[in-house]
DNA sequence: CTCACAGCCATACACCGTATGGTAGCGTGT
DNA sequence: ACACGCTACCATACGGTGTATGGCTGTGAG
């Protein structure tokens, strides 16, 4: 197998997506140029084209490859408001470390469905513990996930004031107001 | 003034950010370019630039064009509840007016800068009405912003099941439970 | 009549994603 | 030992992008 001119170790998936994240990271989503990344790799750009198949297949993987960091609360026997709390936080973490490409993300469909992913799984037993029917469970989680998104999001750009004290107390408000709806019943 | 080659009126401004609000509409915002929109008005790419400082100022026209196309419900003596109801139902109809260009929005920080928008001095009325307190009007509208515009987000992408009446289930699911939360009294 | 200037355009540059096709070296079958 | 195929890599090129630069042209003011 021929070796790289100028490197001795042959490319490797995880070490193209490593790169990757580090560029968005660093720049945005409109910093990684598959020309910047392969230059990035000492590498020719097309070089990247036989271990990806296109750009957007490389932002998939990227974005895979940050979704496995995500590390979620433990299911332990806390109330169901306290691991609500802790599920929103974790995932608020995590956007706050990959605030770019998060965004990216949440405006590319293609990129969540996702569905299986254990934070949905943690957050449907959540919600079974709040006592919200079988029936409603999907509407509610994708609603909460939604509601949670959408704070993260205003915060990410700066909607909210930037004083990280006061984007925490937006948080907050955003979970009690979600807590308080969930005990007051299920919804219509 | 030396009138376009091919054209009997020369360009304006309302010319140009119509004609680009429908290909975004049409295409989604990365079928905008400036020669396509060139051509689309007949005219040289270059001469869009005596018009527009550059792409991104367009782009900022084209939000700021759609914004005033939004139609708010009246501030009438209908129940806090039913307005704020109103308020979410028209916001949403909007999005789905122009989706590509809502969710473009949403990821850029500097395009709703637009703070002192009736929408927000619409919501602080009624927000108002239900209670909140002075002191946490701000962050309260900015939350419920936020939910709304996270549940629209998610419909637009189709993380919602893309039933059209499931969807309108799942906005009251979202709408209800802002208001129930809302009844709980002021978050803390 | 002159001259500034607004509106428009042609050309060019740097960058992008990627199609196409070529090359170097290893693994295997005979 | 030899040929072959296969994998990883690379060079070149095409059509697209935003826009800097500078030139043309017809109108209105002095």
């Amino acid at each position: 197998m021929a070796v790289s001119a100028r490197r001795g170790t042959p490319l490797s998936i995880d070490e193209i997506s490593a790169a990757a994240l580090r560029l968005v990271d660093a720049g945005g989503v409109e910093a990684l140029s598959m020309r910047k990344l392969a230059a990035e790799l000492a590498v020719n750009p097309m070089s990247l084209y036989h271990h990806v198949e296109s750009k957007d297949a490389l932002l998939e993987l990227v974005c895979a490859t940050a979704a496995r960091r995500m590390s979620l609360p433990t299911d332990d026997d806390r109330s169901w408001q306290e691991q609500l709390r802790a599920l929103a936080f974790a995932y608020h973490r995590h956007a706050r470390e990959h605030p770019a490409l998060w965004i990216y993300v949440h405006a590319h469909p293609q990129m969540v469905a996702n569905r299986q992913m254990s934070l949905w799984q943690l957050l449907e037993r959540i919600l079974r513990l709040a006592g919200v029917p079988e029936d409603e469970l999907r509407r509610t989680s994708d609603v909460l996930y939604a509601f949670v998104s959408g704070i993260i999001l205003s915060e990410l750009q700066g909607h909210l004031p930037d004083d990280p004290e006061e984007t925490g107390r937006s948080l907050n408000t955003a979970i009690e107001l979600i807590v308080r709806g969930l005990e007051g019943g299920a919804a219509g």
